[in-house]
DNA sequence: ATAATAGTTGAACAATTATTCAACTGAGGT
DNA sequence: ACCTCAGTTGAATAATTGTTCAACTATTAT
């Protein structure tokens, strides 16, 4: 029993060790948990907007979309398409969706 | 094209209005975006541990993990299991592992 | 060229949050 | 009963972070 205990926090230890992915893991999340992101990436689940459009969704002004969407194209979730003055934003691939849809799974059982 | 785009946004804002889980979804995520939180969920993947074993493995104080398991609790992520002066914590259900292999799939392939 | 529009950026401010410290609860062993 | 060990809790501190404001770039229209 103690053995096993022992041998648990080993195994646990090692792997926290060589698994440099968490921290990434850990900053992936980040990004998604902010009300105003979420928002962004499920309104681009549904057509690719200019950024005025969606502060206009959010009721938010431009600005602080712009740094939002910032954070969100330094996590490679949304990509910018410049198309004159405008510049739309679409998601970046079909990853995105499935990990909202995997966050709604729990949320739907769970609670 | 302006009319698609006008009809995009007002989609877009009755996806926004209607749906109040969006909140919920990112509570969810910002529990993920830790990495003292997902490195206890890891942890917790591999074997049921007390919280002076996830001290040990992490290498921070009780306190500190304890605070962090009660966030991880209240987020339905994590159930405690008392064996008389031990509490034993593990994953509450196979959706935590679901969505942090869903994490890594994104992080592996994107970059 | 000039004006107007779309978007980005940096500094500042306010709010949130992770960790530490100390005090406390409760179960087990002597 | 007493002491010890495991865990929780609340207040305080330090660090991170989201939004605002103002200034700036770049593209389109007159």
């Amino acid at each position: 029993m103690e053995y096993n205990r022992l041998n648990a926090v080993k195994e646990v230890q090692n792997k926290l060790y060589d698994d440099n992915t968490i921290y990434d893991l850990a900053e992936l999340y980040k990004v998604f948990g902010d009300s105003t992101r979420t928002k962004i990436l499920i309104s681009l689940e549904i057509s690719p907007l200019c950024v005025d459009d969606i502060a206009l969704c959010l009721n938010m002004t431009k600005s602080a979309v712009s740094h939002q969407l910032r954070i969100l194209r330094q996590a490679k979730l949304v990509k910018p398409d410049k198309r004159g003055k405008e510049v739309y934003y679409s998601l970046d691939d079909e990853h995105v969706s499935s990990i909202i849809e995997c966050g709604l799974d729990h949320i739907k059982e769970g609670k």
